[in-house]
DNA sequence: AGCACGCCGACT
DNA sequence: GTCGGCGTGCTC
């Protein structure tokens, strides 16, 4: 073949690459690579596809083969949106680990981990960013002309953008214009996220040399006669090195100085404030600094962790409240940051606080990137190329920043690991952070994950007592702290008329006067408002159980029945409780609205706070309600599991657990585990610095098991009191749960078709599957529910083949007329 | 996710 | 008779 023939042969395609598009398929298409863009097509890279007559996709090359698709013809890439890769192969491969484990399709997991910015469509908006200036002369020959286009019209579309270049440099230009902040990506206000903002105090570039700084301390007359300001500038020095970066109210603060004395210094020249947003990251300097000592307890548990990881992949910390985890952290992070790797740092998002932020910021400044879900989609973007490029070496995230392009990953600490919210919920992917993050570890040659909990999940201690993790505890509280006294108040003995349906009971009132008299502070907790009506015996707080499934059982008030909504098996209603002989049951809810009134007419002269989600829905709610605790000018909180997390009150001497009956008969197998764990966390906040606190627990149960081994802050007790339970009911961590939701508009339709779904999978899977349920939320938006739960044993080989016959029967059942438009949603490993 | 195709009710 | 409701299926 001669070069002339060549030329003519431009449409004959040779390769195909398999494309995953932010669409939930079933399975991933292929497109051909034309002749013009082999040289661009790489794995990782983006491309613009078509599907069907009029859409176009951004979706991800995963693969690249010289196999033409037998049974269709493969369209042509339109376009290769980037110059090099936005994912490495080991994103691709979590990707595709996290759709076959938790029954989902990659496009599902695609769409959750990218920016929704790489999903850039042709009606993406740039907009011109007016501090770029007006001079583009240093720009290549095809970004000047887009400059000067968004410098005339302010707002350019991408499909302008291609009228105004050849169609395939458009991408590579946007990219490069983007980055070099010339233009953004349009963001609607809703999207927009404003970060906190903070006044910092900095010297002034004028004395940041020792030599002009030493004469303006000894001989400058300006500060001569300022005897106040001096000081005020001396303290500053003070913190500024030890502590980096302050901020004005924190310096005035510790320094005890005032507005007047700075504004003083600020006049002269001397220093000056700045606006900046706390958890962006590129004021700060790249620098290294852990200058504070372990205790002996910590420096032997780091050197324990440090002994196992050198054996197995993951080790669990556990460390009581206030044992100090984080310094620990802090040093093996240091470690990794040394070896010149990157790391991983994942925290529940609710304690993804400033507080905490400005916490890692203090001894790794700019090394520091934060990823969650209140960033906007520009700056996402933005922590995803310096994560890419690895400028960024330790993210401190939510669930989703497990995503993020890491390359050189040496460790991932997952704090708090058994939060919940590492488990998404709606939508797909239904993944949980910790255990895919201990599969994305694998990836990588030696990255190690550190799990740590004070009350760790039941899973991962089981892991560590079967030796497939390692384990050191901290059973020591940092600086000796005393732990809090924890006191029950027995409900019980306020069953005469005139406290017929009393929140807060004698002792604790008494409790929260004695506080307030020592000018301290109150919190009191109340669970989440729950949907769950349940019949609960008013006299010694008994809650009936499903006999097959160890859980609470729900009150049905239609049918006047109660029923469990595992296996949806249905009991009489209770007329006499069989625990105490009472006839009381039937109790109405309150929420922490309900206790901050009735706090209000106790207390009249108190300050009142509220923090659940109502309260602090907007923005910066939640930080600002934490400082405003913080600072004293609130003296009872009244919280939801908010309170929990993220929280360092000094002056808390009482914690209130309003109602432990309701926390301990959340109908879930795992109440207990999750009481434990939340009353543990709440008691933490109390008496951390000034004194023994107090936890006074209400409840009609004072001998309930879980509330003694609180009271012992014995993990161990709890942990052998309830695996028991778990073998003979079936349940995690001895079994492995997959959750079914059957979804139609038609009540009739989705009962049968979860019945239907049961006997079909009854020849095989008969001893594992319980069900079907409605659930207690029967319908959301317009759509019926069914439940079916399967319970398999712990062989992967039993799990993934099971996994397929659900997948085969769910297609099998859309194949019967009546159930065509059931939906089913599988959901493996519910929490 | 879109978008076309197709099958039934009520409207100029 | 046709218009438009949305339930169903398909997209490399
Ligand atoms: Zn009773
Ligand atoms: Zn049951």
């Amino acid at each position: 073949m001669t070069e002339n023939e060549i030329a003519y042969t431009t449409d004959l395609i040779t390769d195909y690459a398999e494309v995953v598009i932010p669409l939930a398929l079933p399975l991933n298409y292929t497109w051909a690579i034309p002749e013009r863009l082999k040289e661009a097509a790489v794995v990782g890279c983006r491309v613009e596809v078509n599907l069907g007559k009029s859409k176009r996709y951004a979706g991800v090359i995963k693969r690249i083969h010289k196999k033409p698709p037998e049974f269709f013809e493969a369209k042509e890439i339109v376009n290769v949106l980037d110059a090099e890769p936005v994912v490495f192969d080991s994103q691709l491969q979590l990707w595709e680990w996290i759709a076959k484990y938790y029954m989902c399709t990659e496009g599902e997991v695609m769409a959750a981990a990218l920016p929704a910015h790489f999903k850039l469509s042709s009606e993406t908006i740039l907009v011109f960013n007016e501090e770029a200036g007006e001079d583009f002369t240093e720009l290549g020959n095809e970004a000047f002309l887009v400059a000067e286009a968004l410098l005339l019209r302010k707002e350019l579309k991408l499909t302008e953008v291609q009228q105004i270049l050849d169609s395939t440099h458009v991408y590579p230009v946007v990219n490069y214009l983007i980055q070099q902040k010339i233009c953004y990506v349009w963001e609607s206000l809703k999207e927009r996220y404003s970060p906190k903002k903070e006044t910092y105090v900095l010297l002034s570039p004028a004395y940041t040399d020792e030599v002009a700084l030493e004469q303006l301390l000894n001989t400058d007359k300006k500060l001569q006669r300022a005897e106040k300001q001096l000081e005020l500038l001396l303290a500053y020095l003070h913190f500024q090195k030890t502590e980096g970066a302050i901020t004005k109210s924190a310096l005035l603060k510790k320094a005890g100085a005032t507005e007047a004395q700075l504004k003083g210094l600020v006049d002269k020249g001397v220093l000056f404030l700045e606006k900046r947003a706390v958890d962006r990251i590129r004021f700060l300097p790249k620098e290294i600094n852990v200058n504070f000592e372990l205790s002996p307890a910590q420096a032997k548990a780091l050197d324990e962790i440090r002994g196992i990881l050198k054996e197995k992949d993951v080790c669990l910390l556990h460390g009581i409240t206030s044992s100090g985890k984080t310094e620990i952290y802090i040093h093996l992070i240091e470690e990794q940051l040394r070896m010149g790797k990157q790391v991983l740092y994942l925290l529940p998002e609710i304690a993804l606080t400033s507080q905490t932020i400005r916490r890692l910021q203090r001894h790794f400044g700019g090394h520091i990137g934060v990823y969650h879900s209140r960033f906007s989609q520009n700056e996402r973007v933005e922590v995803w190329n310096k994560v890419k490029d690895g400028s960024l070496k330790i993210v401190l995230g939510a669930r989703s920043s497990l995503f993020l392009p890491f390359q050189e990953l040496g460790m991932i600490v997952c704090d708090e690991e058994h939060d919940t919210s590492y488990k998404q919920m709606e939508p797909a992917p239904r993944y949980h952070a910790r255990d895919a993050a201990i599969y994305f570890a694998s990836l990588f040659e030696d990255c190690k994950v550190v799990l740590g909990s004070a009350t760790p999940s039941f899973e991962s201690f089981s892991n560590a007592m079967h030796q497939k993790y390692g384990l050191v505890s901290l059973a020591e509280r940092f600086g000796n702290l005393a732990l809090p006294e924890i006191a029950i108040a027995d409900t019980r003995r306020y069953r005469t008329k005139e406290f017929a349906g009393t929140i807060l009971y004698p002792p604790l009132v008494e409790s929260i006067h004695r506080a307030l008299e020592h000018k301290t502070q109150v919190i009191l907790f109340q669970n989440r408002r729950g949907y769950t009506p349940y019949q609960r015996c008013n006299t010694c707080g008994w809650v009936p159980q499903c006999k097959h499934c160890n859980v609470s059982l729900n009150y049905h008030k239609f049918y006047n029945k109660l029923v469990c909504h595992y296996c949806g098996t249905t009991y009489p209603p209770l007329v006499t409780c069989p625990s105490c002989g009472g006839h009381d049951f039937v109790q109405k809810q309150f929420g922490t609205e309900r206790i901050e009134e009735l706090l209000q007419e106790l207390f009249p002269a108190a300050k009142i706070g509220r923090m659940d989600i109502d309260a602090v829905r907007g923005k910066h709610a939640h930080d600002q309600l934490i400082q405003t605790f913080e600072q004293q000018k609130l003296d009872i909180l009244v919280g939801t599991q908010m309170v929990v997390k993220g929280l360092d009150f000094e002056y808390v001497s009482l914690v209130g657990i309003v109602d432990a009956d309701g926390i301990l008969s959340f109908p879930d197998f795992r109440v207990n585990e999750r009481s434990f764990q939340l009353m543990e966390q709440v008691s933490g906040r109390a008496g951390r610095k000034h004194g023994t606190g107090q936890v006074m627990i209400q409840t009609a149960q004072p001998t309930h098991p879980v509330l003694l081994e609180v009271q012992q802050h014995d993990y161990q007790k709890l942990f052998n009191d309830e695996m028991p339970k778990r073998q003979q009911f079936g349940y995690p961590p001895y079994t492995r749960l997959i959750r079914l939701t059957f979804k139609n508009k038609i009540r009739e339709v989705v009962q049968d078709a979860a019945a239907w779904f049961f006997n079909s999978l009854q020849n095989r899977y008969k001893d594992f599957i319980v069900g079907p349920s409605e659930p207690v939320i029967n319908r959301v938006r317009n759509q019926y529910l069914m439940e079916l739960l399967l319970k398999l044993p712990r062989s992967s080989k039993i799990i993934d083949s099971c996994k397929k016959e659900v997948l085969y029967n769910i297609a099998l059942m859309h194949q019967e007329k009546r159930y065509r438009s059931v939906v089913v949603i599988p959901d493996v490993d519910p929490y």
